[in-house]
DNA sequence: TCGATTTGACCGTA
DNA sequence: TACGGTCAAATCGA
């Protein structure tokens, strides 16, 4: 459970790394909304490089402070190496429900177990009463589609009717839950003002071992050749996550200079609307009037703010949304906010770039 | 037979 | 206490 406090030392050099990234991330803002050659001698993508590297710093002090303590303490609940699971588990709701004993516990011991299906789970809870543990400022993000297919494999266990919301809310859960332990779960609902278009909110990360079929995720070369230029930051920000059918394996950087493989397949947000070739289905219905015109790509970068809390109280999912329009040669962008389940967005604007070409440089963004 | 879905009930959180 | 997330019995379908 975390619990670990945060030397002194340590604490001002992530105060100071966060403050950094926040006051790039702000000047990145001002440079968006400004065409390039307006702003001073800073371009943005020096400004993406450094707040990059400032979150980067900051991640790395944090998984080295993290990973020390959560040796010295063996926890097991780590033993698959997820960061995203000792990031997310810094503590707050989703630590206590990581670990909760009656959810890993309890349950755990039931269904890790299950050997011959559900029926024979059903007889041993009759009593429900503190049975599960709900999930609080897990890590999540929003996606709009016209489909809710998203080429996982997710099993309903719930629907419910949303109060004010026309149409009803579908609960999805991993199929690996039980036996891989995977504590992934969506949840569907279709948008009262465009019922063609489906509100998917995926809660924690796949920890199992499914992995999405590439050739569904990237149709288009020229974007394909686009994306593979970028990383991909999910809201969880110890993981960069770029294209998975490359050849180019994803890596993030650990302590000590090890690289780690990451096998997680890219977001689902990006994977589902690039599977369709339509990054406008990223865009929440707030969006929909930036009308772009096929856009080539969809970039969605999150960033988890650690508060300062270290327990993971008030933790917020910053996620900023960038579409490329090679014709227009535009790059429009958008933020979400999530705090908990809660989430804002904030249509920024497009900025043109001109004759000016906008190349990502991956060796740009290596950590 | 077994996995998936439906649906009412239970339970935690705000 | 209302709302919403999850559970699990019943049911369906391959």
């Amino acid at each position: 459970m975390g619990t670990c406090i945060w030397p002194e030392n340590l604490s001002k050099r992530l105060m100071k790394e966060l403050v950094q990234g926040r006051d790039m991330a702000t000047q990145l803002q001002i440079l968006l909304h400004k065409p390039f050659g307006e702003h001073g001698s800073v371009s943005a993508e020096e400004l993406t490089r450094k707040i990059l590297n400032s979150f980067t710093e900051t991640l790395s002090v944090v998984m080295r402070y993290n990973n020390s303590t959560v040796n010295s303490t063996s926890n097991t609940n780590t033993i698959n190496g997820n960061i995203s699971d000792q990031f997310s588990g810094g503590g707050g709701g989703d630590q206590v429900s990581q670990v909760n004993p009656c959810e890993e516990a309890s349950h755990c011991d039931d269904r890790n177990s299950e050997d011959s299906g559900e029926s024979k789970r059903r007889s041993l809870f009759k009593d429900r009463r503190g049975c599960y543990k709900r999930r609080k400022n897990s890590q999540s993000r929003t996606t709009v589609s016209p489909t809710t297919e998203d080429g996982q494999a997710w099993r309903k266990y719930g629907q419910k009717e949303i109060l004010n919301a026309q149409y009803p809310r579908a609960y999805f859960r991993c199929t690996r839950k039980y036996d891989q332990g995977c504590r992934a779960t969506r949840q569907v609902q279709q948008i009262q003002d465009n019922p063609k278009l489906y509100q998917t909110t995926y809660i924690g990360e796949h920890t199992c071992n499914i992995m999405v079929k590439a050739p569904q995720m990237i149709k288009d070369s020229e974007t394909w050749n686009c994306i593979s230029n970028f990383k991909v930051i999910t809201s969880d920000s110890s993981r960069i996550i770029p294209n998975t059918s490359s050849s180019k394996a994803p890596t993030i950087l650990m302590e000590q200079g090890e690289v780690v493989k990451e096998e997680t397949p890219i977001s689902d947000s990006l994977s589902d609307s690039l599977s369709l070739g339509n990054t406008e289905d990223l865009w929440p219905p707030e969006l929909k009037d930036l009308e772009l015109s096929e856009p080539s790509m969809g970039l969605l970068m999150s960033q988890k703010i650690m508060g300062s809390n270290h327990n993971g109280h008030d933790q917020d999912v910053v996620s900023i949304m960038f579409s490329f329009d090679h014709q227009d040669r535009t790059c429009t962008s958008a933020s979400t906010t999530s705090h908990g389940l809660d989430m804002e967005v904030f249509v920024d604007k497009s900025m043109d770039f001109g004759n000016c070409d906008f190349e990502f440089d991956e060796t740009e963004f290596t950590l």
